[in-house]
DNA sequence: TACAATTATTGTATGAATACAACTGTTCGA
DNA sequence: TCGAACAGTTGTATTCATACAATAATTGTA
């Protein structure tokens, strides 16, 4: 096989962020409009869709700060998309987890997300698959 | 040729866009400390790397308004990175451009994003170049 | 027990992004 | 020529995102 420079790596990656900025203005709009959130509210959501976190988990993987997690899972709670739980084995944290509600909305990030763009959509069949098979290895992680 | 019912595509897209908001955060935090500015700034200079444009074309195309292109080519300005220069067919309109400075700092940009996270890095050299074949034919557009 | 580290909260401050109204100068057509 | 539409600018206001300090409760440890 042929040894990989990486050359090839980088300006995938470099196009694949273009594209992502080219249309992550609209996207960002469109899920705040459909939604009725804040982009970081939707973003919060996004992480709590396969396990609870505690705040912290969550400031971190966020990259921002505790009071922040704080501040965001406050609306999202008054909202009834999130609720707060003791931690089992810790009564410093709380484990914040989705409602009902909160799986249905989202859904509709979700669903927004599934829009691909042209190039995407213009790559043969046979290609897709195969990038969709690495990709979802990987997400598995 | 097996017919594409868009679910390959719908699911890659929306893996990318995981992909691509994982890392957002740190991104844009990278951007701005390394160059300095803001990144809507950024994302001016950006658009800004093929062609000059006016002022009202920039606004469009970044999805706001005319005053706030005018705030965004005003800081650009006065840091040396954009030059504003008369429309040669239409006096009200102005042509945004790159000065050396600015080119300078958009390789900055780029050199950030050219950095591919593991999915993308992993991805066989064949597939990489044909991927990179697709991406870049639809770039040019 | 006493002390340091953690987890979360409250409050404050600031910069960024966005939107809107009002104005000047320019262009084009009736 | 007159007026409507266009291009840009200025100024204001609002929301969002982010960072920091200070506090309270809990935990683990010396």
């Amino acid at each position: 096989m042929k040894p990989s420079t990486g050359k090839d790596a980088d300006r995938v990656w470099q196009l694949l962020v273009s594209l992502v900025m080219e249309t992550r203005g609209d996207w960002r709009r469109q899920v705040s409009a459909e939604t009725g959130l804040p982009f970081s509210r939707a973003r919060a959501l996004w992480r709590l869709e396969h396990e609870a976190r505690t705040l912290s988990e969550l400031a971190c993987e966020m990259g921002t700060d505790a009071p922040a997690a704080t501040v965001i899972i406050n609306d999202l709670e008054r909202r009834g998309l999130v609720e707060r739980r003791p931690h089992p084995d810790n009564r410093r944290a709380k484990l914040v987890s989705l409602t009902a509600a909160g799986r249905k909305l989202l859904a509709i990030v979700n669903r927004i997300s599934d829009q691909p763009p042209a190039p995407i959509a213009a790559l043969p069949a046979a290609q897709l698959a195969s990038l969709r098979r690495v990709l979802e290895a990987d997400a598995k992680r």
